[in-house]
DNA sequence: GCATCTATATGCTTGTTACATATAGAAGAT
DNA sequence: ATCTTCTATATGTAACAAGCATATAGATGC
C-alpha cells in the first residue's frame, strides 16, 4: 500500500497510520506486549488501527522521540542471541500521554461515526 | 491552533482535518447546506470532524480537485451582491464517492473507538 | 562463505500542511 | 471620494511529514 506520486483514493485512507503508531506503541508498552522496536513493530500492525503496513523507520523515530520527551526510557538488552536490543519501558509521563491519546481519539471516533451515520441517511434518501 | 515549527500533541490531535474536508463538502452539497466555498467553509466548521479551523485555501482547493474529477460540477453565479460566486453541485460520481468515505470513516471510527476503550481499560488497571 | 533472520537505525525524495498573500465586487462609514 | 470591512475565490511557498531505500551488524543455518 505504500507507493509514490500523487495520493490515490485508497493511499488517502490507508494512509496517515503514522500518526497513531504513537497512541498504539504507548498501549503496547503497557501491556507488556513488546519491549523494543522489532517486536512493537508487529504488535502494532496487529492492532490494526489502519489497513496499511508500518513503516519500521516510523515506529524507531517514534520511540527515539518518546524518549526525549520523557514518556519512555530504554536499555539495550545483550542478553540472548542476535543483535542488541533496546528495550524499552512506559513512564508516568507516558501513561499520561496515552491517556490525553484516548480522550482524544474516543472524542474523534465519536464525531466520525455520527458523520457516517448521517451521511448514510442522506445517501439512502435517494 | 495552526502553528508553524515542531508539532506540539495539540497539533498531532487537531491536524489531519483536511483530508476530512473532502467528505464534509461532499456531504454538505448533498444536503444542499452550501453550493460555494465560502459557506461550505463555514459548514465544514460546524460540522466540527475536527477542532481545528479549516483553511480556506483547502477548501476551494479540495473543491477544485473535486471537479477535476467529476464528483462535482460547477457554474458561476454572478446574480446578487459581492464578487461572483462559483456553485457547486454534488454528481452521482460525488454520491459514490461520498459513499465509499462513509464505508471507511466507519470502519476507522470504530477501530478507533475499540483501541480508545482496550486502552482505557488498562489505565484504569493501575 | 553465503543467505537469512533479527534488530536498530539514518538518508533522501516526494507530498502535504499551514499560513500568507493576491484579487476583486459591494456596502457602509467618515 | 476613499477607506475599511465583508464576501468570495484563488495561488505561492516554506516547513513539515510520509514513504521508501539503504546501512550496519550479530547470530544461525546451509
Amino acid at each position: 500500500m505504500r507507493r509514490r506520486g500523487q495520493a490515490s483514493f485508497d493511499d488517502l485512507v490507508a494512509s496517515r497510520l503514522s500518526r497513531l503508531i504513537e497512541p498504539a506503541v504507548l498501549y503496547l508498552l503497557g501491556t507488556g506486549a513488546a519491549a523494543h522496536g522489532y517486536d512493537l513493530l508487529s504488535e502494532v500492525n496487529e492492532l490494526a488501527l489502519g489497513e496499511a503496513q508500518v513503516d519500521p523507520g516510523a515506529v524507531y523515530r517514534v520511540l527515539r522521540q518518546l524518549e526525549t520527551e520523557g514518556a519512555v526510557v530504554s536499555s539495550w538488552d545483550t542478553a540472548g542471541g542476535g543483535p542488541a536490543r533496546r528495550n524499552y519501558e512506559l513512564t508516568d509521563v507516558g501513561r499520561a500521554r496515552l491517556a490525553s491519546w484516548v480522550t482524544v481519539i474516543a472524542r474523534r471516533a465519536d464525531a466520525m461515526q455520527r458523520f457516517a451515520e448521517q451521511a448514510q441517511k442522506l445517501l439512502e434518501e435517494k
